[in-house]
DNA sequence: ATGAAAGCGCTAACAG
DNA sequence: CTGTTAGCGCTTTCAT
């Protein structure tokens, strides 16, 4: 195996300096179309491929944005990350991606290996990084967005929307059809998912009649099974009273609303289900899950287009986006 | 803003040379545990953090492997995506991912961009390659794994299963359980989709006694929704008759037992379902739904490990490595 | 166990 | 428009 072919290479093969090579390659325009077709048939007739690590060492631009996401497996990110890379296809970048296992301590450890990349621009999802990471995160200097959740002190940029308000939101939405005996269903329990049950409180707290609430959580990670199991528990700490509950995502919904089946329980009439992400699954199922929308693939390109027009400018720290979001009403409730 | 901090900052706050230091970060045991700890303390102090790019230049390791799947958005090459990280972690190397989008050109480029990071290693999905991308990757002398199916020609190594053979036993599985006019739905009609596919009409072609078979397919790619519609076509052009459809994926087959609901059709009785890559839901949908499930997330740890066995050792072609699949008989057939 | 010198492959800055 | 020179920050090799 010959080594693998450099810029000089090239540079032999088509008669020109390495540097008129480099220039083909990243400023086509900036050389005569005479040497630029004999260059780009050099490379590809010897099948040249540029070295990264050296043009990013002595160009100071790695080409390369930091994502860090709480779980692979949850769809959620995955919608995130769709917009991510598309949005990064535009501006020829590359993706070095972690996922943390939703571990600040993790996420300290991979915010580090990442940085080593010399990212960009960092994406970083939620608020609820260690102080260290904060503070290597800052001095890198890099234009950085934390997405999913809004902050009251970010880091530098911010795009999401309000757990809590959601929260509230749907909770009254129950209120308002009439049910009394609320569940909360949750499972992991990160930062979102207890805003939102905090919105669920209080919810309840301020509500102006007599209700009452049941709150179930786990820090086991979200499945459809575990629905199933948590309606079971909140049945059994209702004493069967409970007539809608809360799910804090789709996923443990439709779990709830299976099991619902096997309990010989009617949705909507003796139970009322609500869930959070708006999977496809939940406009299909019958009947179909009433569940809060949020725009997550544009989240994900919004927060390349941020971090590439902050790239050159001062931090001048913007306010948080808040993207919103949209309670989609469904039969189940 | 100060500029980054680099090995001779470090070194000179520890008050010891340049190359300690990267001892200190890359063989701490070559240094004595004194200069070690002094070394230690400065990094942590001033948030040195390794410049990836200098390192990869003067190593010639870059410490990636380079991947490319489909389809972000299709939840099976998620969790052969987890086994990929949760192996790559314990090797200490980064992945740059890229999403083809089930096209070969769009990957003939991603792979030239992904190549020129160096990687170490490189895990492709399928067998549908370019030859100017075959020949780029065979020219880089890294070690290949493609994965998902199996290669008669593979570039280098191959692990994956027959997606001709579990479609043949699928479709046998139907025929034995007495139904006799069968429809296939299929979307995206990648080549794994479309070997399911031939598996079919080659156990239907065998078998000795009379039946029928109704094929609909869509370029389209796949999704809840559109295993509705598939139903609906394969019911319009059986005039009715079809007793059991195979869905090329889960998700169709969740779709269309979803429109059973919707058409009044009983599922076994009127109709049979099966799918193809055991999601979680089809175990949890009433009635339950036959699968052929796969190991995925071994199947992306074992192509890491191949990847790093194979890293020094010549170029001895292993065969392709069969994981096998596993037919989940439930209530839907 | 530690250090000095050389150079990885490329591009910035300057020169022509 | 093209080329020359220097150096990015690190690790290799060789010396001590």
């Amino acid at each position: 195996m010959n080594k693998k072919p450099n810029l000089k290479d090239v540079a032999k093969v088509a008669g020109v300096s390495a540097i008129t090579v480099s220039r083909v390659l990243s400023n086509p325009e900036k050389v005569s179309e005479k040497l630029r077709t004999k260059v780009e048939q050099a490379v590809h007739e010897i099948g040249y491929i540029r070295n990264h690590a050296a043009s990013a060492l002595a160009s100071r631009r790695s080409g390369v944005i930091a994502v860090i996401i709480p779980s692979l497996s949850n769809i959620v990110f995955n919608d995130v990350l769709q917009g991510i890379y598309s949005a990064v296809k535009q501006h020829h970048l590359q993706v070095v991606l972690g996922d943390c296992h939703y571990s600040p301590l993790e996420e300290e450890k991979l915010i580090a290996t990442l940085l080593s990349q010399s990212p960009e621009g960092f994406i970083l999802t939620g608020t609820d990084q260690t102080d260290y990471a904060r503070k290597l995160l800052q001095q890198s200097g890099i234009p950085i967005v934390q997405l999913m959740e809004l902050s009251d002190c970010p880091i530098d940029m911010n795009i999401g929307f309000s757990h809590f308000n959601a929260g509230v939101d749907i909770t009254n939405h129950l209120l308002q059809k009439g049910y009394r005996k609320l569940g909360f269903l949750g499972a992991r329990m990160d930062t979102r998912t207890q805003q939102r049950l905090a919105g669920f409180k209080k919810a309840i707290a301020d509500f102006k009649q007599p209700c009452q609430s049941y709150v179930v959580t786990t820090t086991q990670s979200s499945s459809i099974r575990l629905g199933g199991q948590l309606l079971q528990a909140v049945m059994a700490e209702s004493q069967g009273q409970c007539d809608a509950v809360f799910c804090c995502n789709d996923d443990l919904a439709l779990g709830a609303l299976f099991e619902t089946k096997r309990m010989n329980l009617k949705v909507p009439a003796d139970i009322a289900i609500c869930g959070f992400n708006d999977l496809e699954a939940s406009a299909l199922v019958e009947p179909s899950i009433t569940s809060v929308a949020s725009p997550r693939f544009e989240m994900g390109q919004q927060a390349v287009e941020l971090l590439m027009t902050a790239a050159g400018e001062d931090k001048t720290h913007k306010p948080p986006i808040d993207v919103g979001y949209r309670i989609v009403e469904r039969a189940s409730t």
